[in-house]
RNA sequence: GGUGGGUUACUCAAGUGGCCAACGAGGGCGGACUGUAAAUCCGCCGGCUAACGCCUUCGAUGGUUCGAAUCCAUCACCCACCA
């Protein structure tokens, strides 16, 4: 199987600027492709995680892969998928954020590969040292109005009522020469990314062409949707972070365990190295026996494992089990201190225990498990809410130091999976 | 510029003087069932309170009234038709 066609079979090509020709140059021998990834924020979530593996993918089939963090691009803005202005992000935000960002990135590709290492690369390095006038000279000339107009991103922005501004107009330009700058310097042929950044990526094909006379590739992967359509990687709890300070190992392995059968096989193809026929194995032994789960847990672990390594997983696994695996009877203080901090964990004072003004509802709020006080009420009467695993269905339910599990923590629950930890101090 | 219509809780949307913390739907959260699913059924969804109840909400401000989301005035924004 040719990488395209794997790419194929695992539903990662949206759109191509020619299939059979790029193709044809990967079967010729080794190039260099590159994904950017702009640093709107501290971390990258899971929905970053397709740009990575599909450059681990070439990588693999002997790519040079090149990823890129947007220092220069994120000083702008990308104008596509939002339908009003981003306010621009401080200077020192920004490189907070490129470092964050460039962490990450070196995690999921192999630099020391013999042959084609990954290389780490920010586009503010040879964005930042060029002059407006240079760049609109010889950049800004080779774009016409007319065509940046007619793409997706930008039409849909001047139709809708916030506009679009000079600044985020110009986005597709600081990306279209980051392509360029890439083929020249690098020798980078194709560029790869979400079908949202299908007019970004033409953009710099367009330019190499005008300015080099040469070739170069686009290749999308269609973004993702849940079962129900709504955004991949959000959830109630906000989206799901590869930053394991922000989401904890064992909250991503939960994420993905939960994840919806009918989209199972989609993301053990695109979230996985697995290769076909243990995804298909997978597959088949989910349809045999569904309650078993294996194809949950072999996606769970799959990916915890590239994004957290396998101490990580380890641990998640060992809280998932406490959580999930039955009551807390026989649970040692040792296996039990891993489930805290995994999940969601706040410090208590000691001394209110037992207090005549302690009570449950206050707890709950404390942890974060119920909004107010009158909601925590209600969710006990409705019998959501269990305290170390043992439902608790008073309101009045006091809780003192005989409650404290190994002598410090209190175990929280709502519902059927959502977990606090209190820590008495 | 003229005339008419609208602005209600997370969203859509009822409500035109007291029975309204406000119908209904979607969505969310819980419960039962299950596989930590889906589908289905049930409960809850402004705040505070153990509870009686109290407090704050219906675009904003002021007014009428014993009493207003509901009536009046002014302002802001949106929509429709006419110019």
């Amino acid at each position: 199987m040719t990488i395209l066609e794997e790419l194929q079979w695992r539903g990662l090509i949206a759109d191509c600027t020619d299939l059979d020709a790029l193709g044809a140059r990967l079967r010729a021998g080794p190039t260099t492709l590159y994904c950017g990834f702009d640093p709107t924020g501290d971390s990258l979530h899971v929905g970053h995680l397709m740009g990575q593996l599909t450059l681990r993918r070439f990588q693999l089939a002997g790519h040079h892969p090149l990823p890129l963090a947007g220092g220069a691009t994120g000083m702008v803005g990308d104008p596509g998928g939002k339908s009003a202005e981003r306010n621009l992000l401080s200077r020192e935000e920004l490189a907070h954020n490129v470092s964050c960002i460039k962490q990450q990135l070196s995690r999921l590709l192999d630099f020391e590969a013999p042959g084609n290492p990954a290389r780490l690369l920010d586009n503010a390095d040879w964005t930042a040292p060029l002059t407006y006038l240079d760049f609109l000279r010889d950049i800004g000339k080779h774009f016409s109005i007319n065509v940046m107009v007619a793409k997706d991103s930008v039409r849909s922005r001047l139709e809708g009522e916030h506009g679009l501004s000079y600044t985020e107009f110009s986005y597709m330009l600081l990306q279209a020469h980051d392509f360029y700058h890439l083929r020249q310097a690098h020798g980078c042929e194709l560029q790869i990314g979400g079908s949202d950044q299908w007019g970004n990526i033409t953009a710099g094909t367009d330019l190499i062409r005008k300015k080099l006379g040469a070739t170069a590739w686009g290749l999308t992967f269609p973004l993702i949707t849940k079962a129900d359509g709504t955004k991949f990687g959000k959830t109630e709890g906000g989206a799901i972070w590869l930053d394991p300070r922000k989401t904890s190992p064992y909250r991503f392995y939960q994420f993905f365990i939960n994840t919806d059968d009918q989209m199972l096989g989609g993301y053990l193809r695109k979230f996985t190295l697995l290769p076909r026929e243990a995804i298909e194995a997978l597959e088949a032994r989910h349809q045999a026996d569904p309650g078993a789960r294996e194809a949950h847990k072999a996606l769970a672990r799959e990916v915890t494992t590239l994004v957290h390594g396998e101490a990580a997983l380890a641990d998640a696994r060992r809280a998932s089990e406490i959580m999930f695996g039955g009551g807390l009877d026989g649970v040692s203080e040792a296996v039990f201190k891993d489930v805290v901090g995994e999940v969601p964990t706040v410090d208590f004072d000691a001394s209110r225990l037992g207090a005549p003004d302690l009570s449950l509802p206050e707890l709950l709020v404390h942890s974060g498990l119920s909004p107010s006080k009158g909601q925590a009420r209600k969710d006990i009467e409705g019998g959501g809410i269990y305290l170390n695993n043992v439902r608790a269905s008073e309101v009045g339910r006091r809780v003192t130091a005989a409650d404290l599990l190994f002598g410090q923590y209190l175990l929280l629950r709502k519902g059927k999976r959502t977990y606090a930890v209190i820590r008495a101090r």
